[in-house]
DNA sequence: TTGTCATATGAACAATTGCTCATATGTTCA
DNA sequence: TGAACATATGAGCAATTGTTCATATGACAA
């Protein structure tokens, strides 16, 4: 007979937060789980900063970032404001920060 | 003539970290980007747990899972010790709570 | 050894994803 | 209005990824 779980399993499935919820969390780990997006929001970590000066940057396609700026503001990770022809995105808010620097411990702990 | 990012260029680009950090940091985000992997870490929030305690949790292959438990333990995020046939997974350090915590704050804001 | 349980692993397939290219939208200025 | 600049967007393609299925490894007990 297999062994047993029903103690831990019905221990653990109490405090399991809802199945939507876990999925919401999985959603937005994989914006930052590119590299891409990642310096994206590592170049806006000071100061707001154009789409052009952005892909000028990172060396890539004013078309990549652009999707790339849409993703991370479709997740509230950036926000944005237009100049005249410029549109200047930043980050929206502070967990950004935090979740990047938890992540750069865990790597150079 | 584009408008000029010279300034702004130079002063992000003596703050951001060398390329393969940053790809370090996107690959460890990754992991963090699947609900399945997810779910198991959060499991194993408060316990250690066996690989086929997991597969029920999640109603899912213990193949599926062993498979996930192998890049998480990869990525030294969970870590395990062997009783007999049995082998028992728990998270390896504090940053996987804070980082999930983070994400969450981020979720309900 | 043989059988059984617990876990790991490799190949294969479907689904997702990030970029490119072409083009559209929106703003300013002449 | 027309031209130039800044950004956005849709389709398509190559690459990555999570699961399944079959099978292998490893441990224990008879």
């Amino acid at each position: 007979m297999p062994h047993n779980h029903e103690a831990i399993l019905n221990h653990v499935k109490a405090d399991m937060p809802a199945d939507e919820v876990l999925q919401d969390l999985g959603d937005l780990f994989k914006i930052f789980g590119d590299t891409t997006r990642i310096k994206i929001m590592y170049a806006l970590h000071e100061d707001e900063m154009c789409v052009c000066a952005i892909a000028e940057l990172l060396n890539m396609t004013q078309s990549a970032i652009s999707h790339q700026l849409k993703v991370l503001k479709a997740a509230n990770l950036v926000a944005s404001r237009r100049d005249g022809k410029t549109i200047y995105y930043r980050l929206s808010d502070d967990h950004v920060k935090s979740i990047i620097a938890q992540g750069y411990d865990h790597l150079t702990e």
